[in-house]
RNA sequence: GAGCCAUUAGCUCAGUCGGUAGAGCACCUGACUUUUAAUCAGGGUGUCCCCGGUUCGAGUCCGGGAUGGCUCACCA
C-alpha cells in the first residue's frame, strides 16, 4: 500500500506527536470540535479591500475564521500567520499581549498544515495587509505530516495524482480546475432541464455490455451467481426509457472501459447521453452546439477559448461536413463512387492507408478519415455520414444506405461527441447486432453483444428519437485547457503501489 | 504492449572525470511585538527507487526490475 511520503524516516513525525503530546497536557483536544466560522478569507479581503487602516479600526470588524495554517513568520512575541480556507488565504496576527501568555504559548507549539480556529478584528497593517487580529485561539486539529514546501508547491505529478488532496492544498491553480468542471456539469444540467429533459438513472451492473464499442470489466453477482459486467455505455437503457414515453432523458454518469490507459483515456469516465423523441441528427446538432456554448460562457466567460497552442471558436456556427466529402478532400478520393471493399483496400494501399484484411468497406472509409482527416479538425466540426459497419444503432441515410444519420464532433482533433438519430426499426437492428456478432467472432474484441432485451423493448416501438453522447472529462479538459484527462480526473487511476 | 525520459533530504532541486552527497524551503535550538519567499546566529535530518554486475572504490558505468511522465499501439 502506498503510505505517502516521510513514513521511512520518522522524525518530522515524531517531533509533531510531541507536540500533540504537549497540547494535551496543556488540557488542548488536538482534534476538536464543532467550529462556526462568520466568514471566509475571500469574503473579508474582498470587504476590507476599500477600507483604510483607520476606517477598518473604526468599524470594529470582528470575524471568526478556521483554515489551515500555511506559512508562520516568528517575530519573538507576536506572530504572522496565514490561514487558508475553501475560498483562498488570509494573514493572521497573534500577539502575546492580546492573547495572553498561555494561548500564546498554544500558538507556537502549532506546525505548518494544522488546522485552528481564529477570532479577532479585521485589521490593516502598517504594510497594508488585511489582517486577522487572534484574540481567541481554538486548535482543531492537529497535522502529522509535514506540507510540501510553500514556495514551489508540489510538482511530483505521481504524488499529487495519488495524493490530491495535498495538491488541492498547496497548489490552488488545481481548485479551479474541479470548481470549473463542477460548473461545466452543472451548465450542462441547466441546459437539458431547461428544455424539458429528465434526468434519470440506470444500472451501472449489466448482463450484457453493449451501446459501445469497447471491452467490459467482468464481475460476478454472488446471491444470484451471475456474471454481470460493468456498463461500457448509457444508451440502451435510456432508449428503453424513450420506448416508455419520457420523451427526453438525459443521464450524467461513469461508464467504465478496460482498455489502456493515456491522456485522453482513463479506465472509468463520465458520460453524458440524451435522447430525444421525434428528433433527428440535424436537431442534435443544435442542441450540442448550444449546450457547449453554454458550458463554455458558464465557465470560461466568453467564447474563444485557448486550447494548447490554438484558440477555438466555439461562436462560429459549428462546420459540419460529410465523412466522405472530408476524405475526398484531403485525398482526393470520391469515396462515393468506389464499388466494393476490393477497391477500397486497393486504394488504401496507393495512400499508404493502413487497413487490416477483411474490413468492409465502411471500415476502409472510416480508416482515410481517421488517418487522413481527423488530426486536421482543430476547429468544432461536425462530421457525419459515417458508413453503416461502424454504426450498429444508427438509422441508415435515405439516399445512400451505406452511410448512417450520425455525427461526430470533433474539437482539437479529439471526439467530443457521438450522435446519431436512433435506429429504430427491430428488424434492421437485430441484423445489425448479428452483423457485429460476427465481427466479434471474426476477432474484434470490441464488436458490440446483442442484447435481446433491447430488441423486444423497441419491437414495442421507439419513435424517431435523435441522441448523444458526450465525454464529459474531455469536454471538461477543453474548457480547461488541460492537457490531459488525470489533470481533470480527482483520483485518476494509477497502478497499485507494490509492498516495500 | 513498444520506444524515449525521469526517480538524490519532508518539498523543490544541484551533484563535474567513478573517489564515499549538497543548496533553498521545511524542521530543530536561540534572538526578535506590524512581518510577508520576514530577518539574524547555530544545527544536515539521506535505503541517492530496488536487485545484481564491473571496479580498489558506484548517486555516477552495465544488466534486470518497480513506479511515473510523454509518444505510439490499443481504444470510436
Amino acid at each position: 500500500m502506498w503510505r505517502g511520503i516521510d513514513m521511512d524516516d520518522q522524525e518530522l513525525y515524531e517531533i509533531r506527536l510531541r507536540k500533540l503530546d504537549e497540547l494535551r497536557q496543556r488540557g488542548i483536544d488536538p482534534f476538536g470540535h464543532r467550529f462556526e466560522p462568520t466568514a471566509h478569507a475571500g469574503d473579508i479581503l474582498a470587504r476590507a479591500g476599500d477600507q483604510t487602516k483607520e476606517e477598518l479600526e473604526a468599524m470594529d470588524w470582528r470575524v471568526r475564521i478556521a483554515g489551515r495554517m500555511m506559512i508562520r513568520r516568528g517575530h519573538g512575541k507576536a506572530s504572522f500567520a496565514v490561514l487558508q480556507d475553501v475560498s483562498g488565504q488570509i494573514q493572521i496576527y497573534a500577539k502575546v499581549d492580546v492573547l495572553g501568555q498561555d494561548s500564546y504559548e498554544v500558538f507556537q507549539l502549532l506546525d505548518l498544515g494544522d488546522i485552528i480556529g481564529v477570532e479577532g478584528p479585521v485589521f490593516r497593517t502598517n504594510r497594508g495587509e488585511i489582517t486577522v487580529l487572534v484574540e481567541r485561539l481554538t486548535v482543531l486539529t492537529k497535522s502529522l505530516r509535514p506540507l510540501p514546501e510553500k514556495w514551489h508547491g508540489l510538482k511530483d505529478v505521481e504524488v499529487r495524482y495519488r495524493q490530491r488532496y495535498l495538491d488541492l492544498m498547496v497548489n490552488p491553480e488545481i481548485r479551479e480546475t474541479f470548481i470549473a468542471r463542477s460548473k461545466i456539469i452543472q451548465a450542462i444540467r441547466r441546459y437539458l432541464d431547461d428544455r424539458g429533459y429528465l434526468e434519470v438513472e440506470t444500472p451501472t451492473l449489466h448482463t450484457v455490455a453493449s451501446g459501445g464499442h469497447a471491452r467490459p470489466f467482468v464481475t460476478h453477482h454472488n446471491a444470484l451467481d451471475m456474471e454481470l459486467h460493468l456498463r461500457i455505455a448509457l444508451e440502451l437503457h435510456l432508449k428503453r426509457l424513450i420506448v416508455g414515453g419520457l420523451e427526453r432523458v438525459y443521464e450524467i454518469g461513469r461508464v467504465y472501459r478496460n482498455e489502456g490507459i493515456s491522456t485522453r483515456h482513463n479506465p472509468e469516465f463520465t458520460m453524458l447521453e440524451l435522447y430525444e423523441a421525434y428528433a433527428d441528427f440535424h436537431d442534435i446538432m443544435d442542441l450540442t452546439e448550444g449546450m457547449i456554448r453554454h458550458a463554455a460562457e458558464a465557465v470560461c466567460g466568453k467564447l474563444q477559448i485557448p486550447y494548447g497552442e490554438w484558440t477555438i471558436d466555439l461562436e462560429r456556427p459549428f462546420a459540419r461536413r460529410h465523412m466522405a466529402d472530408l476524405v475526398q478532400e484531403a485525398t482526393g478520393i470520391d469515396f462515393r463512387a468506389v464499388e466494393s471493399a476490393e477497391e477500397a483496400h486497393a486504394l488504401a494501399r496507393q495512400h499508404g492507408v493502413a487497413v487490416k484484411p477483411g474490413m468492409g468497406y465502411g471500415h476502409v472509409l472510416n480508416e482515410f478519415f481517421e488517418q487522413k482527416v481527423e488530426a486536421t479538425l482543430i476547429q468544432p466540426t461536425f462530421v457525419y455520414g459515417h458508413p453503416v459497419e461502424i454504426s450498429p444503432l444508427a438509422r441508415k441515410n435515405a439516399e445512400d444506405p451505406r452511410f448512417t444519420d450520425r455525427f461526430e464532433l470533433f474539437i482539437v482533433a479529439r471526439e467530443h461527441g457521438n450522435a446519431f438519430t436512433e435506429l429504430n426499426d427491430p428488424i434492421d437492428q437485430r441484423a445489425r447486432f448479428e452483423q457485429q456478432a460476427l465481427e466479434k467472432a471474426g476477432g474484434n474484441d470490441e464488436a458490440m453483444e446483442v442484447d435481446e432485451d433491447f430488441l423486444t423493448a423497441i419491437e414495442y416501438g421507439m419513435p424517431p428519437t435523435g441522441g448523444l453522447g458526450v465525454g464529459v472529462d474531455r469536454l471538461v479538459m477543453l474548457l480547461t485547457n488541460q492537457p490531459s484527462i488525470r489533470d481533470v480526473l480527482l483520483f485518476p487511476l494509477m497502478r497499485e503501489r507494490a509492498e516495500d
